[in-house]
DNA sequence: CTAATTTCGAACTATTCAGTTATATATTAG
DNA sequence: CTAATATATAACTGAATAGTTCGAAATTAG
């Protein structure tokens, strides 16, 4: 048999590297980019200084790190959430309500790391991997809308890049708002009439009401 | 006849108060509130340390007369591009347009003051202010839609304070899509066609294609 | 047990930063 | 012109900050 434990010659480390990076996210995701210094990553992490920067590298890598593995995570997170239910209507709401859900949580900041503070920081690398999980996220959605023609839920001309795009924008405001304090409830009940307002099929043109 | 320059005393000021805040506004538009040093606005206002500390007090004093004086100037903008334009549908994509021209604009940062970068100041007094600007503008927003009512060009029973809530949603997630180099070109299209999806009629619950 | 290896803890250094002080300068009042 | 007043410039002080160094500690290899 091998060494399932593989262990390395010197003395082992005192803490766990993806667990350290985890801590980490909750120091930027509370105190911002800018906001958070090398002494509350240290401390925030419960690593020492020489092993932080012989581990993960300065403040910039740190956070690179942890962006990266806060969206696989929270994307996964959000997938589940937006393709576990069986309807469309409750698919999307099902999204929505995890944007509100996760930036109200009460163990852990508001808003979301990648929605309120990385679109702040100032780097194109942070900038190209915001993009990308932007667009990662509508085409999610795109797909639930493509199933949803599928099973007949939705019209097959339902334009299904443009809702898809307004329902990440809608997160996006939702999640916004959580950060100003706007509590849980409201947010929730606001998500649901986005999932409603998303899926109202369109009869032509905004019909007034005394067509002249 | 009254002096009307009404001269103080000393030596003059070499800087124009309000001037100056304009250029902190720009300072704290572009780097966020934890990125700016007093040396930054030092720079940036063109007002020697002493003189800014004696004129305008610390950063954070600095920041909340730099919040309202924005909060009202781009309030009333948002309200000229919601009400001037005669139509309903035209004040919403006017609204909305406003919001992601304002937030593309080449002159100044990306993005905006009060939907960007103000929500991540942790301070209880700059929270409880953007509550009350994010309420006036989806007050705003209502006002715009009963008075399509009583116009006519929307149904008596449109829900207005919800599709006022939505606007503002969409207003938040387009300025923070600007944020991470979504061009204007996009944000317009993506504007136009929220306004269009806000003034849907809805008929009914969203409709099945294949009713059953 | 000894040597090699890796990490830990504490202290150190140079820099940046916030806020103040001291002095020079520009203006008005008389 | 002189005194009083208000601002500007520059320099100063103490604290915070980023990144490094060095010796002690914990582990494996032999």
């Amino acid at each position: 048999m091998f060494q399932n434990t593989a262990r390395k010659r010197g003395r082992p480390r005192s803490f766990d590297e993806t667990g350290a990076l985890e801590k980490a996210t909750q120091v930027f995701w509370s105190k911002g980019y800018d906001g958070v210094t090398i002494d509350d990553l240290v401390a925030g992490m419960g690593v020492g200084r020489p092993s932080l920067y012989a581990v993960f590298g300065d403040k910039r890598a740190i956070f690179l790190r942890v962006l990266r593995a806060y969206a696989e995570r929270k994307g996964a997170s959000a997938a589940k959430a937006l393709l576990s239910p069986q309807g469309l209507r409750d698919s999307i709401a099902g999204f929505l309500r995890y944007a509100v859900e996760s930036a109200t949580e009460k163990r852990s900041a508001r808003g979301c790391l990648l929605v309120c503070v990385a679109p702040l920081v100032n780097d194109a690398e942070v900038q190209q991997f915001l993009q990308k999980a932007a667009a990662g996220g509508a085409a999610l959605v795109e797909g639930r809308f493509r199933d949803g023609i599928t099973a007949g839920e939705i019209p097959s001309d339902f334009p299904v890049a443009v809702r898809a795009i307004q329902v990440t924008d809608f997160a996006r405001g939702l999640t916004m708002r959580s950060l100003i304090g706007t509590p849980r409830k409201t947010l929730l009940r606001d998500a649901e009439e986005a999932a409603d307002l998303v899926l109202l099929p369109r009869r032509g043109k905004a019909a007034p009401v005394g067509d002249s």
